[in-house]
DNA sequence: ATAAAATTTTAAGCTAATTTTAAGAATTCA
DNA sequence: TGAATTCTTAAAATTAGCTTAAAATTTTAT
């Protein structure tokens, strides 16, 4: 999962780095309106941290330009100011949710979760078929059995799950996992793919990730 | 829009239908947890308000229940609770978002909004007739069935599409799918049209391919 | 600080699917 | 009818992805 902060106090900005990084997330930190902006319409993030004041632009306008631009991406504010008003213009402007300053990073990560999930059932956990994922503890189970994922296999198949039914072409997966934006002749991709199909398909039949030739790969039900 | 409430303080309860009925709400209300999650399940409502607190079955248990049952109706609590801890516990048993007490009538209703309009997201597709070809996945889909591409099928076929009603011509088509620019006398057009023919064309009837002779091929609608 | 272990990435041979070529069959239009 | 064009099929060439092993990097333990 790809994530922007947009932040300009280094302690705070270090502080939610760090901390989605630890939970797996790959992590772009802008410290002014401007350059926060550029990023947000230039990539394509899984979630958008704004702070409510920044230089240059003001959170709201970044926000605002965000929205403009037809993209969807979920954004939360973070906000020292608590007056109503401002929560409500906030909101309006098109954000999804706000979290107010202090905060801490459990509620924030919950309010996070509660964003990349949508509007589906899961806890902070995600399922397809046997196999259950557990974003909290990193656990991963099949079939009640414990599977040890190291993290990028991890990443990869949260990102197949979140997913499941699209296709995920490589550019997205590498983008997203592996946080490289340029051209890149790689097969990590391939490896990795091959990890999870090792460690999680049935002894017979087709695997539960399918290949799409030229594209990329997909999980869906039967 | 139609709102159910379930919420047992008879002041707050009034004092949230005449809001929404003011805002053209259909509301339903329920004082205690059973019969609001009966409601919740029996009729489709566009927004629940849930109390935290509520006599019968406890909010959180009411949401669980929504959840399980696959519905996704966004859901926000109503909260005197103010612990971190609490806020988390009822995100991740599936409410959408939450507001505490006392809160004003004008910032839940800014949350309602931002729940409305829903994740509107917006992909690249193409259609023509049965046929929906989405960009961002390289899907094809033919009366809701998925066919099977393979690149330079896609390609031809997205060329086609986005000239319907214009005839395309070998050489544009060379140009622009082969990336061939110079004179060429090969026959993959033929073979490739012939792939797209097989895969897509109705059992019987002429195909959605036309071909004009000694210049190129073009899809119209009838 | 160093060694050991685990994870991640690179690289290469192999396999299978896609793309292209080519050639005979079918169609169109003068 | 006959020449030109397109259709169809099969086989050859090419390419993308699979699999494995080993190298590089990071993490953990001593």
């Amino acid at each position: 999962m790809r994530a922007l902060i947009v932040e300009d106090e280094q302690g705070i900005l270090n502080f939610l780095r760090d901390g989605l990084q630890e939970e797996n997330f790959a992590v772009d930190t802008a410290q002014e309106g401007n350059s926060g902006l550029e990023m947000a319409l230039t990539n394509e993030y899984d979630i958008i941290l704004l702070d409510w004041m920044v230089p240059g632009k003001s959170g709201i306008e970044v926000c605002r330009n965000i929205r403009k631009e037809n993209s969807s991406v979920p954004i939360i504010f973070l906000t020292a100011k608590d007056t109503v008003q401002d929560t409500v213009f906030g909101l309006e402007a098109g954000a999804n949710d706000y979290i107010k300053k202090p905060f801490e990073f459990a509620e924030l990560l919950a309010r996070i979760r509660v964003q990349l999930r949508g509007n589906t059932t899961e806890h902070s956990e995600l399922t397809f078929e046997d196999i259950k994922l557990n974003l909290d503890t990193h656990q991963v189970f099949k079939d009640e059995t414990e599977i040890q994922l190291t993290q990028k296999e991890f990443s990869l198949l949260e990102f197949l799950i979140r997913n499941k039914g699209k296709v995920c072409t490589r550019t997205r997966i590498i983008e997203h996992v592996w946080d490289i934006h340029f051209e890149s002749d790689t097969s990590v991709i391939d490896v990795y793919i091959n990890f999870l199909r090792k460690k999680l398909d049935d002894k017979e039949g087709k695997s539960f990730i399918q290949t799409i030739r030229g594209v990329g790969y997909i999980i869906k039900e039967d």
